[in-house]
DNA sequence: CGTCTTTAGTATCTCGGTAAAACATAATTG
DNA sequence: CAATTATGTTTTACCGAGATACTAAAGACG
């Protein structure tokens, strides 16, 4: 087996204390990772004797990362407390409850705040439909603040929240916290800090980060660091526009600048539609919420069901919106198959809500079009089939946050919710 | 500055000696990536200790991965020694001159064959033209492993040969040693290894490899573990089909099976001609050399000397081909970039022949439709701007083999040369 | 009900690798 | 020729993980 040299290499010498930091991660991560695992699981799991890892999740558990369950408590997530066997009985490890972060989330169809802990449950959040294309940026930024307070207020005391991310649909500098530009939402040049430097959330750390690479963690992350069932796929965030992002082992792919995973413009025909991004023919110009709507002779904001039942009987405008829809995003995937080579295409927002539309046009052109699907057949799968806005950049922002408490526990802990 | 998760972590927890291979590797890195570096500048740069550093630069040279240079002698690359300073003289390290790999090629218009060690020095090498289009692999490859054969014979003596990599223009499965498909040479569900044992080549373990992925490292480094200028860039491979590879961070992305970077593949009119892999408007059908000399009158051989004569005249045919040629790569590239964002454009093989014809038409193309140019913008640049066939797979293979080395230099050397 | 078995978690010692600091070495500088 | 300066080596100390033996707490079984 050949070894191959994947990314960034560590250019200073490893000491000791790398050593422990590097362990002290590792089990943050098998803890993050599962469920009810014991000490001997963690030192199994990781190959370190129990010695070791004991004292490490000590470490952890000084912290506040990990928590000891007790003999009736639950853990996180959707698995049951393992059967007791013979022997000494463990004590089973979970994921920190009190630590959390703020998610926040502009789309132009909604604003969304939510608080969550390291166990990926929800202690607070709020979402609020409303039409913000073309938008005054300062009055919405001022109303997700106050939204944020307010939030942060019913989260239950002794959480520590160690930090706030904020997804938006757009081009963003992640470095300089600023959106370049957001052409749903009309914005461009804006610095969200500032703007929303005035409430209670000033001293908490704000970060921003595009809307489709969030969101995306949450089809890759069950919960902060608990990886979901495909580790790699193409992530497709439906709306009036097409936000995009590539998974590969569990990681966004985020390109020099964090720009990577604009699938919505994708070209689909040179000769097709102008788009407001400059270029024409774009994925967004067929596969967007409006044109798709528009197409099957429905209003911008009609509910995915009534499309569901127009085609369902047979509407004949409403059946062609649909293939021109998974023509295009046939054509447009095939081509981000080929250069990424990660057949799982998952299709979240409102694709996620018509997915089973699109899907018998849809996966004969990528059969046809992708160079290895005589190989590994490129499948689609929906996120979020519901059809309220669910809000997952707000999610996906949260784990971003606690993803980097789980990479450098070290770190410490956080400072007590408001 | 958030953390953010970069690719699989460690699953198995660091003990005392992961400390010392990661700091090993470390080293040899360092002075890989350098020349003339003295143990105190490789303590500098990992702000290792110079006793650390020290000791284990030793054991690189022991190993033969790192030559301490005598005197007069001259390491590796265009770099001088440096003047002599005040103080005790250094003794300038060098990567071992000793250890080398065989680089093979088999592409649809040569063979090739080329030793290099780890400075990236050609030790010995055999190139040879032919129209290999449809041609039999079995006998293709036995002229190969005469040429290997003949090319081993002819490295200096005392050479440590670590192995052997061959770079094929098509979809390679690398961990299963098959190449599934090679469109332009006709060929499918081929073993070269099982072909190529019955040479002298058979106690040389040999790995394939895509041709753009290995070419783009001949790019991504000027010598094994020696970055080039540009870390990240798109790498196209222009010959008959057209190969591509994304490198971020010096690295190729190579996707879940490697089949990452098929840029020939990707469509840039759904209503465009059909292509061998199946689809319709693929970038090779536009961009192609074949397709390129056949727009403009010219037969499949001639040079691109003489395209560039016949566009400096004037000739319209000539000028149209290559404005088609440029626009389809443009949209085409546009789509890499918008999904990568890479904007840095390298053209090798007989695009890179040909850029200076391109870039006039194609930069524009870039610039109107990648939605970042605002703030980066896309440029072109062109590798190997010769027209003879320089085989740069051949080297990439030598280079991919020789990083191995320099990953875990504990795995040790090798064995001497026939 | 008491003993055995089994597994979880802990305490102590050893081993190995790097840091720190002192030392030896070989040139330039004046 | 002595002072200076940077390189490279030796010695000692510290720290983190492994090894091993031990304690703890349950089920299994007579």
């Amino acid at each position: 087996m050949p070894l191959e040299l994947s990314g960034p290499q560590p250019t200073s010498g490893a000491r000791q204390a790398t050593l422990r930091e590097s362990n002290l991660a590792l089990v943050a991560r098998t803890v993050a990772a599962s469920a009810y695992l014991s000490r001997a699981d963690v030192a199994g799991a990781t190959s370190m004797t129990r010695a070791t890892a004991s004292r490490l999740v000590d470490e952890l558990v000084d912290g506040g990362i990990v928590d000891e369950l007790g003999p009736g408590e639950r853990g996180p997530g959707e698995l049951d407390r393992p059967a007791p066997r013979r022997g000494r009985p463990a004590t089973p490890l979970a994921p920190g409850s009190r630590i959390a972060a703020l998610g926040l989330q502009v789309d132009a169809g909604f604003l969304a705040a939510r608080v969550i802990n390291l166990r990926g449950q929800v202690l607070a959040e709020w979402v609020e439909s409303g039409d913000l294309v073309a938008s005054p940026p300062g009055e919405v930024l001022r109303r997700l603040d106050a939204a944020g307070r307010d939030v942060l207020s019913r989260v239950p005391g002794g959480a520590a929240l160690i930090g706030a991310r904020l997804a938006l649909p757009g081009l963003v500098a992640v470095e300089d916290g600023l959106l370049l530009r957001a052409p749903t939402l009309g914005w461009s040049d804006i610095r969200p800090a500032d703007l929303l430097a005035s409430g209670t959330l000033a001293d908490l750390p704000l970060t921003i980060g595009n809307e489709a690479d969030l969101a995306a963690r949450t089809v890759a992350e069950n919960a902060p660091g608990r990886p979901g069932p495909v580790p790699d796929f193409v992530y497709l965030s439906g709306g009036i526009g097409i936000g995009g992002a590539v998974v590969r082992d569990g990681a966004v792919i985020t390109g020099s600048h964090g720009w990577a995973g604009e699938i919505g413009h994708v070209c689909v025909d040179p000769n097709g539609p102008s788009c407001l991004c400059g270029s024409t023919g774009c994925l967004e110009r067929y596969a967007g919420r409006h044109m798709i709507l528009a197409a099957a002779g429905l209003g911008p904001t009609a509910p995915s069901e009534l499309l569901a039942e127009r085609v369902a009987a047979g509407d004949r405008e409403a059946c062609q919106a649909v293939g021109v829809a998974a023509w295009a995003l046939g054509i447009a995937l095939a081509s981000v198959v080929n250069m990424f080579d990660v057949p799982t295409v998952v299709l979240g927002g409102y694709l996620g809500q018509i997915a089973g539309l699109l899907r018998a046009d849809l996966e004969p052109v990528l059969r046809s079009r992708v160079l290895s699907a005589r190989w590994v057949t490129p499948t689609i799968v929906a996120a979020e089939p519901g059809s309220a806005p669910s809000a997952p950049g707000a999610t996906g922002a949260a784990f971003a946050e606690l993803a980097a408490v789980i990479a450098d526990p070290a770190r410490g802990t956080g400072r007590p919710a408001g």
